[in-house]
DNA sequence: CCATCTTTGTGCACACGTTCACAAACGCAT
DNA sequence: ATGCGTTTGTGAACGTGTGCACAAAGATGG
């Protein structure tokens, strides 16, 4: 089942996936339009309302079909009607948040939540104290329910918000119950059967991301190459790299320290790791 | 100032964007063997712990410099320390938090924010019922302080968690007060002037790229193309298109229903629009 | 019906990202 | 030392994504 020609994830049905991700983006800008009862709108002011470059928009459209008329642009209502089909929003999906503490609690109370499709069809979590509470008018259910609920709700997509370490296995129970899609919100890699998509929402890869950046713009104008931050070992070739390997084995590690000979290593400037977790 | 060569965002010092991405997951996996003492680890297992293929793994490594040993492995802590200094974690990096709703509630009591460097400098919000309150242990304080706050704590990175009507203006505050790198999770395309990152998290776009796959998985097996969801129309060339462009206009905008002379237009089983938004 | 103006749809070139596959480097045993 | 098994580092091929630039389509006005 399910044969993908040569690559992991073959476009599907001709739809790039980059495209699918702009998607949402462009809907939202369009029903901004909608409510404002704008008739039509050109490539250009779209893609200036999604952020995104105007020909980078027509090309994607061009992979739904042909939609916009030349010399005057997109018909609004036509088209949030055309994308919300193309993603699979015309019909309702039901889904289940489970772990329902800090984070948990914030998805139920969101209202965003339920405007464009998605339901929550049920709050989940394995913690007797929180079981039977409530959060956004919703009862928070035992796990024990789960199989129950996802089958007779035709539960497809789940949500994890619990701790990194039940992530895991609370994934396998939903893949288990017919879940075939995850968005994961626990800092864990998920391992799933084929057929199963999952996505992450990181804050803290984010986060970081945004560090590396910040740090750039911050040593960008002063003198080139802060020193003493990189070795000169290694970026060199031959013999005096490995005898830097096997240094920072040694002190990494700290054992064997015996047979360090120090060879031609003069200059160790590291400091020996050990980094705030 | 910041010129680059002639793309929008050239690689900064050599290293791609994807990799930069990459860089907090392998960090994640290489603290976890760390926490069990594991000296070395191979590119091939560090790989399966991160989720990525090992070749990807080598060859991001590769743009950090050569810090394997060819038939070892490499070290683990080192390259936590590598990777830490790469991504400007050695460094502690001052953060605010705008719109102490749920959502800014979750985030300010999520432990795993602090442990990587990233420290609460404090917690704003406009609303005065809200201001005074304490969320994990900080005072909420009142908007008025933002720039003073930013400027005596030096804080670069902003998160915004305010409704999306505010957050453009939020985000025009932040950065009039210094701050040049911005994590948004208000569903709004945020303006920036250049040398200002930006980086979103939409749980919502999430969600609907999740509903798009799981459609087409749905509409796999059963007779390829499900009826009546596209019109032939659009797929053909020539005037046809135009006739169909002109009866969606029309049909959308419900004016100007005179001149549609249907020309050779004869089916018509679309919806006209106007769906759930 | 023609001329003119606007805006789409897309061919093309290039940049970026991924994966393969293998030589070179290294540890270790003999 | 030498040989053997292991694993890195990277050149090269391939796939995906982006952006330019323009012909063709359509609107509009005379
Ligand atoms: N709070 C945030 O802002 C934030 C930000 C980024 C990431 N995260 C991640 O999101 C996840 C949740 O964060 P949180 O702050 O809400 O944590 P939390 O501890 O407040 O809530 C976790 C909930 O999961 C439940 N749970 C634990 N094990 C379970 C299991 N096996 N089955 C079902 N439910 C189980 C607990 O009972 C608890 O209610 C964590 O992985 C965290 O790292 C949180
Ligand atoms: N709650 C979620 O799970 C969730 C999920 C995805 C996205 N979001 C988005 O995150 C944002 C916050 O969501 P929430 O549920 O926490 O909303 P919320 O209404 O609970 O909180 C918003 C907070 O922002 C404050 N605020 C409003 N205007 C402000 C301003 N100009 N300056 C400073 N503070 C201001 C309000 O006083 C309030 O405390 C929204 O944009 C929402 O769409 C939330």
């Amino acid at each position: 089942m399910r044969r993908t020609p040569v690559g992991r994830q073959t476009r599907a049905r001709g739809i790039p996936e980059a495209t699918v991700a702009r998607l949402p983006l462009y809907l939202r800008a369009l029903t901004a339009l909608s409510e404002r009862s704008v008739p039509t709108v050109s490539s250009e002011e779209l893609a200036a309302a999604a952020g995104v470059n105007s020909a980078k928009l027509r090309k994607d459209f061009s992979y739904l079909g042909s939609y916009g008329t030349r010399g005057v642009g997109y018909d609004v209502e036509y088209l949030v009607y055309q994308i919300s089909r193309e993603l699979g929003l015309t019909q309702d999906w039901p889904v289940v948040i489970v772990g329902i503490g800090n984070l948990g609690h914030a998805l139920a109370n969101y209202g965003g939540f339920a405007s464009r499709g998605f339901r929550v069809a049920a709050l989940l979590d394995a913690d007797p104290t929180v079981v039977g509470s409530s959060a956004a008018g919703l009862p928070v259910r035992h796990m024990d329910e789960l199989e129950a609920i996802v089958e007779s709700q035709h539960v497809s997509i789940g949500v994890i918000t619990t701790p990194p370490g039940a992530a895991q296995q609370v994934c396998d129970r939903l893949v288990e119950a017919g879940v075939t899609s995850i968005l994961n919100f626990a800092p864990t890699v998920l391992t799933v059967p084929d057929g199963v998509d999952v996505r992450k929402v990181d804050l803290s890869i984010e986060l970081q991301i945004l560090a590396f950046h910040e740090q750039r713009k911050a040593g960008e104008e002063p003198d080139q190459g802060r020193s003493g931050e990189e070795s000169v070992l290694d970026r060199a070739p031959g013999p005096v790299r490995a005898a830097a390997a096997k240094l920072r084995r040694a002190a990494g590690a700290a054992k064997d320290i015996k047979d360090i000979k120090a060879e031609k290593v003069e200059n160790d400037s590291e400091r020996p790791a050990v980094m705030p977790a």
